[in-house]
RNA sequence: CGGGGCGUAGUUCAGUUGGCUAGAACGCUGCGUUUGGGACGCAGAGGUCGCACGUUCAAGUCGUGUCGCCCCGACCA
């Protein structure tokens, strides 16, 4: 393998993604590409986004459970739209065993397994889920069903790229049923809403949200909502969907309830997920030139100690460290570094590529001063701080490193977002700064097309402040209710 | 699937008009000295030059085929 030609900027992204993962070196021969190993530092980060966004799906109400990852191919066709929209990017299972090859030398397929009926490896669980689910409801007793999984989907995208689109890879998805159109919309709303609060809360980033256009909605959906966020570089990258799919679902697979009027009805459904494509987001918003920048709430090492010494000095630091240690114990996540094969200068730059919020140096020096250097990784401020204010002085700078995060994001959007009033200005600003810009498009497909095809930049959604704001498409000049982001997209 | 670039040590790469025992840096192993911003010295391990066939006295180098990878496009979380 060559990275001969790979860009500046790619570069830069492996750098920020060595200690999270890699790419997955397959057979020789083999087709498969693009998938990656999560490393154990990079899956202990999706370990806390996971435990806390679990946490607010139970709160919405929702159970985990978990479904095949093979899908039958008749499942799979039973929504028009949806079929259509995944097609091509399936993996299909055709045969069940393998034999010894006739000259000896490994294996081949063994031709008399092949299945009646092949199974498609799930890119996304509405089919089987609900299957299930016509199954489960009868009554308006049974609803809202509200259902979560965490799993691993596989989608065959004709171009990967490490971490943001690769062919496997790992999500939470919601799925709710309801007797009425209204509660499902509400909660659609809601889970948007809830990943916006997320992601602001917990990875330190500010995101924009709303609606999709027409082109760029689920397979299957009635409307499709996204969560996006605006990178360093201009590039948009959306990270979350909530789908309201109506009744598309229920009636492709039978679901019906009979409600409290006696009537048998076909209810109501949406479907949400986030995707480890949420950590490649957050990494590539906070990170710089000395590698990851990890908000403290998801940084799986809050405080690393690491003690300078030589021979002599070394039981006294180490012990002095300890001490350190069980004054930080109300934080979890402090660790000490107490190689003695690697220097501390080598240390330093270890866990600061590791995006480690809060360095603790202790030396012989601060032994005798009682104190110890307090290096904070977003701003590499450095702060003396005497041994009994440790512990406040580190609790006040892990808040504030993550508040400097989130409003250091906030900034970037801010300053990356552009109201235009024609295509010109449009052009203008995707061909030098990128960002997110708001202009008025009338909702004809045929102008979305033609900002795409000569400009690369995508509708990426109708907030709710631009619906109901009036002005002419910039592209067709019609009347416009609508002002809609744009932008060059991952 | 179109356009471009590549395949040599664990990694990144060098290798001239074909020529002697295929190199460097980093990493790895051992010993010693080091440790306040990516330490240093000495010794060592590590290769079927993607694969196949061909041209040649001679192939990492040239030709044909094949497999694979990377980047850009169309598709997508």
């Amino acid at each position: 393998m060559s990275n001969k030609g790979i860009t500046k900027r790619e570069q830069d992204y492996s750098q920020w993604y060595l200690d999270i993962i890699e790419r997955a070196e397959l057979a020789e021969n083999s087709s498969v590409r693009g998938c990656m190993v999560i490393k154990p530092y990079g899956y202990a980060i999706w370990e806390l986004i996971q435990k806390e966004l679990d946490k607010r799906i139970k709160e919405s109400g929702h159970k985990n459970a978990y479904f095949p990852i093979f899908i039958p191919k008749s499942f799979f066709s039973k929504e028009a739209s949806h079929v259509k929209g995944f097609a091509k990017e399936c993996a299909i299972v055709t045969h069940y065993r393998l034999k010894e090859s006739e000259d000896g030398k490994g294996v081949v397929v063994d031709e008399s397994s092949k299945l009646k009926e092949e199974l498609i490896v799930r890119p996304t669980s509405e089919t089987i889920m609900y299957d299930t689910f016509s199954r489960w409801i009868s009554s308006w007793r049974d609803l809202p069903l509200k259902i979560n999984q965490w799993a691993n989907i596989v989608r065959w995208e004709r171009r990967t790229r490490p971490f943001l689109r690769t062919a496997e890879f790992l999500w939470q998805e919601g799925h709710t049923v309801y007797p009425t159109d209204e509660e499902s919309k509400k909660e659609v709303a809601e889970m948007l809403q809830m990943y916006s609060d997320f992601a602001r809360e917990y990875l330190a980033m500010e995101t924009i949200s709303g609606k999709k256009s027409e082109s760029e909605k689920f397979a299957g959906a009635v409307d499709t909502y996204g969560i996006e966020a605006m990178m360093q570089d201009g590039k948009a990258l959306q990270f979350g969907t909530s789908h309201d799919l109506g009744q598309n679902f229920a009636k492709a697979f039978g679901i019906m309830f009979t409600d409290k009027d006696g009537e048998k009805k076909y209810p109501y459904q949406n479907s949400w997920g986030v995707s480890t494509r949420m950590m490649g987001a957050m990494i590539m918003t906070h990170s710089d030139d000395n590698g990851l920048v990890l908000p403290p709430t998801i940084s799986p090492v809050k405080v690393v100690i690491i003690p300078i010494f030589n021979e002599d000095e070394k039981e006294k630091v180490l012990s002095y460290c300890k001490d350190i240690k069980e004054s930080l114990e109300d934080i979890d996540g402090v660790e000490i570094d107490d190689r003695e094969y690697v220097s501390a200068g080598f240390k330093f730059n270890e866990w600061e590529k590791k995006g480690v919020p809060v360095r603790i140096e202790v030396g012989p020096k601060d032994i005798q001063n009682s104190q110890a250097v307090l290096v904070r990784r977003d701003t590499g401020e450095k702060e003396n701080v005497g041994i009994e204010k440790i512990e406040d002085t580190v609790e006040t700078m892990l808040k504030s490193i993550q508040d400097s995060l989130l409003s250091k994001s906030k900034e970037l959007l801010v300053s990356k977002t552009h109201r235009v009033g024609s295509y010109e200005e449009l052009k203008a600003v995707l061909s030098s700064e990128k960002g997110f810009v708001l202009a008025h498009w009338c909702g004809n497909s045929e102008c979305e097309e033609k900002i795409k095809s000569e400009t690369k930049a995508t509708t990426r959604c109708l907030t709710k402040e631009g619906i109901g704001s009036s002005g002419k498409c910039i592209i067709c000049g019609k009347e416009s209710k609508e002002e809609w982001v744009f932008s060059v997209s991952y």
